[in-house]
RNA sequence: GCGCCCGUAGCUCAACUGGACAGAGCAUCGGAUUUCUAAUCCGGUGGUUGCAGGUUCGACUCCUGCCGGGCGCACCA
């Protein structure tokens, strides 16, 4: 019954592949885990050409090195696959909703939602990679009382401009954008500073605000696929027949006026309301809408989805998951998956930034992009787990050096492209075909060769734990092996068979960095 | 008070889901090297992994209890 598990040891002398199998197995056996080991070895043979050496050590640890052969199959592999090695079809081609940003249209980005849209993307291009079906989706509220407060705020900019006494709701938005907006408003519609038309107001400012989003949005260089949007839940009764349904299956109960939903039976701390009683408004609570959007994603024959959101939400998570359990649709317990970030701080000159011009109160996505550019927004956004709290250094992500993880790998990358460019050579050209591993005899060779080999590893872990950061912890090591091979290799000049050999490696090595640099959404530049 | 997340070198963070001596970058100290981009390389200093127990061959990782920080705990979204 035991797993064999191979891992790569951190510890170089520890080979290239180890396993505790022996440590696992001692128990059972009732034996000593190094005698153990031995008895493994002693019945192990390997096909030709695939381990140099085989060692126990340690504990009972038995340590593999490979045979210089497969990293001469490293090389051409990649070169051969090209933009597409590493990938994979452990996905079997299923699709996967994966949804986030989600902002409802109310203003402009938030750091956080950048958080998100650099998290949300990544995650759907790690699915990507490994043979998923993947659905991006935007999920808005178009409708609500948001909404409302938004319509309201720029309905009293617009009697303000008029020189009319008007004051923004309890709870309204009062950034700069508010104003821009009523402004926009009036210039389109003459007459409109007497008496403007409250709903027309309302759909003026959605879209104009969705725009904004959207061109945000693609200016960090995402794409959703769908746009969803609440009130359609709501159009076609899909609201209704949720609630219908909790009461069919007995679920539910009135008291004080209100419906209720009896989540307590599957493990909430208190029930909660599903529709307000008439003196507060008779409507249903914000999470009905919630479970009725999830159930249509199932519907859709997403059979897998995964919402990227801000931990300040985490509440929402077992609600939406109790509220589908209690509709008896058979939808799985962890249905959706989530991705939870925590909070964003960013920082400039040592100090925390708080606000933006035009947002008032928050950093937006675009005050970011425009300081820094995309790339490096992204790739901050990445770096870090989503658990952390993650500090956004604006000064360190402008930096032109090695100490600027993204000018880190950007700059490998540009360093390979650099060997063709200077060389002459046509880099899409290169082929392993005739190169003699043999005469790459700098240890710091061996090295990026392991490196290289282990991407689509990376990719598969980094897919399967719905984390990035994992990708860009790869790549970082990539990038140093990258740099110091370059620094002690020269390529161009040498031997024959040397530039041969290296020039293989170099592409080998701009393939990868672009793959993993793509892969995240960030560019991967021929010279910096 | 309850729930979720976090706590690792002076700073920012890793540690392959329980493995071997806890590693990188920055900072600091000492050396080398004017190159296919000096936007470099090598080495040293720096740790009781918040604290206290427990589980096991083995714990930064899992369990329990504290301490500290963040975010949530509406008939708001």
């Amino acid at each position: 019954d035991v797993v064999v598990e191979l891992e790569t040891p951190r510890e170089k002398s520890h080979g290239d592949v180890a396993t505790n199998l022996a440590l696992v197995l001692a128990k059972a056996l009732k034996a000593k885990p190094r005698q153990v080991a031995e008895r493994i070895v002693a019945a192990l043979s390997f096909p030709p050409g695939l381990v140099a050496s085989v060692e126990v050590a340690g504990p009972g640890f038995i340590n593999f090195r490979l045979a210089a052969d497969q990293l001469a199959g490293t090389l051409q592999s990649i070169i051969a696959a090209g933009a597409s090695w590493g990938r994979s079809g452990v996905g079997n081609g299923a699709p996967v909703n994966v949804e986030f940003v989600s902002a409802n249209p109310t203003g402009p980005l938030h750091v956080g939602h950048g958080r998100q849209a650099a998290l949300g993307d990544a995650i759907s291009a790690l699915l990507e990679w490994t043979g998923w079906k993947v659905t991006r989706e935007f999920y808005y509220n178009d409708a609500g009382a948001q909404i409302a407060k938004l319509a309201e705020s720029v309905l009293a900019r617009i009697a303000q401009a008029a020189g009319r006494p008007a004051e923004l709701p309890e709870g309204g938005y009062h950034g700069e954008y508010i104003r821009e907006l009523a402004e926009r408003y009036v210039a389109a519609h003459p007459g409109a500073e007497a008496a403007a038309d409250a709903d027309a107001v309302r759909r003026f400012a959605v879209r104009a605000l969705r725009e904004e989003q959207d061109r945000d949005l693609q200016a960090f260089g995402v794409k959703f696929d769908v746009y969803f949007l609440e009130s359609s839940l709501y159009a076609d009764k899909r609201v209704d027949e949720t609630v219908a349904r909790w009461a069919a299956a007995g679920h539910t109960y009135e008291q004080d006026g209100a419906l209720w939903l009896r989540t307590t039976e599957f493990g909430d701390d208190k029930d909660r309301v599903v529709r307000r009683s008439a003196e507060k408004g008779g409507e249903y609570t914000y999470f009905v809408p919630d479970v009725a959007y999830h159930v249509n994603k199932w519907q859709r024959g997403f059979t897998r989805a995964i919402n990227a959101q801000g931990s300040d939400h985490h509440s929402t998570v077992n609600r939406v998951r109790i509220g589908l359990q209690a509709l008896g649709l058979g939808i799985p317990e962890g249905y959706p998956e989530y991705v939870l970030h925590q909070m964003v701080t960013v920082m400039k000159g040592g100090e925390e930034v708080r606000l933006s011009k035009r947002a008032g109160s928050y950093v937006t996505v675009r005050d970011l992009v425009d300081e820094v550019g995309r790339d490096a927004v992204r790739y901050f956004f990445l770096m870090r787990k989503a658990d952390s709290h993650l500090q956004f250094d604006i000064d360190l992500a402008l930096k032109r050096s090695e100490e600027n993880p993204v000018f880190y790998v950007q700059m490998a990358h540009a360093r390979m492209s650099g060997v063709f460019r200077v060389g002459g050579v046509d880099a899409a050209g290169v082929t392993a075909e005739g190169v003699d591993v043999a005469v790459l005899t700098d240890p710091s060779e061996a090295e990026l060769l392991k490196a290289l080999a282990r991407f689509p590893d990376a990719v598969a872990r980094a897919a399967e734990a719905l984390d990035p950061q994992r990708l860009t912890n790869y790549l970082e090591d990539l990038a140093r092996a990258a740099h110091l091979w370059y620094h002690r290799c020269r390529v161009l000049g040498e031997s024959p068979e040397v530039e041969r050999a290296r020039l293989a490696v170099a592409r080998a090595t701009q393939i990868v960095l672009a793959n993993a640099l793509g892969l995240l959404g960030i560019a991967a530049p021929e010279r910096m």
